[in-house]
DNA sequence: CTTTAAGAAATTGTTAACAATTTAATTGAC
DNA sequence: GTCAATTAAATTGTTAACAATTTCTTAAAG
């Protein structure tokens, strides 16, 4: 009996840490980023930064060139994120559909957590923390519903929240949340969908 | 001036081979995949091959637990077919409808060839071919339209046609991209994403 | 015979060193 | 002084070895 069976891998972490950072916009547009940094920055090789850089390009959030590294990924046009706002808001509807029936009293005592913690970071105004509290809450039923459409997700949420973020009205994100949640909580998945369409924007 | 400035890196061309192979079913579900075994085929080490399934991952072919390695990823659901469907599908038209103004008659001659290749494997009955080479022409012009959105793109149209594939029925495949391809070619776009739709199901 | 525990084998995670490539700096010709 | 070619530095690509973890095998106890 082990009181972690998993740890969360280096790579794991490490992308993370990135990726919030790249949220955050810690990282000039175009500005190459460069192995080694990272990798003394968290005390590792090479290696897992590698992964997660990979990883990230994958997402979509940096653009790699074979022996060039990787750079921060040009923003969308707003076309493009037009297009990516749709997907995401099709793909979480789903979501939602799915996972209200199904869903447990431990899966709604986490829900309000998340939400709790969302509106915490909403009045401590700061973003990052608040951009991630956001995606925490909607990745959970995301990921409930379908885990084999998690990481799609996730692409596309990151990269629509750093084209430009909304979240800087803290007020707003709050009380759309909480109309979600509600909802959720409620069983009312016809409304949870309402409100998601209005928050996904 | 050199001829080839960028050759493909290893990691891309295993990355490549192991998708194809995946589309065509060599590997069963679930079936654990050995990082060694892999390496020796393909006359690297580890390393590549790591970065390459850790790529395949993220896309949503594999998938992935700590210390354990990867495994094929088990097949969507209907349902979650449906969503991967409509979000390709909402994808796609964006991109043949910013793709068709812009296009050079170069983009034309190499959207030909595209469609030959693909006739040609048709009649050949090879599945894996066939396969690629529609996925080989739907890139064309996703990546031209949006570059951005390939990534995404790509990782939709893998799993859709790892579910089932459509694309037994080789003379109905040929039918339907060369009537894509022709509107295309008249810079149709209406008449091209009409088809496409008939297409991507 | 089944179950449990311990050890061996196999596999993944990580690292450091080396090779290949790109980028920056230097030199030299004009 | 400008431009091209050459050299040096920095960066990425790859590899092999080692560490940590998991999985399989074996043995022992009940």
């Amino acid at each position: 009996m082990k009181p972690f069976p998993r740890r969360q891998s280096y790579r794991d972490s490490i992308t993370n840490v990135i990726r919030r950072d790249l949220m955050s916009g810690k990282f000039k547009c175009d500005e190459p980023i460069r192995e080694q940094k990272l990798a003394a920055r968290f005390g590792t090789s090479r290696g897992p930064v590698r992964d997660a850089l990979m990883q990230l390009t994958q997402e979509g959030v940096l653009e790699y060139q074979t022996n060039k590294g990787v750079r921060v990924s040009s923003l969308l046009t707003d076309e493009e994120r037009d297009v990516v706002v749709a997907m995401r808001l099709e793909l979480e509807k789903y979501c939602m559909q799915k996972f209200i029936p199904i869903a447990s009293e431990e899966n709604f005592e986490n829900i309000s957590v998340l939400l709790e913690r969302l509106t915490n970071a909403c009045e401590e105004t700061s973003l990052p923390e608040v951009a991630e509290c956001d995606l925490a809450l909607h990745r959970y039923w995301v990921a409930q519903a379908s885990s084999h459409l998690e990481s799609t997700w996730l692409g596309l949420s990151v990269r629509m929240i750093m084209k430009y973020s909304r979240l800087e009205n803290y007020d707003q994100a709050i009380e759309e949340h909480t109309r979600i949640v509600e909802a959720v909580l409620d069983r009312d998945a016809d409304k949870a969908i309402y409100y998601l369409g209005e928050n996904i924007l």
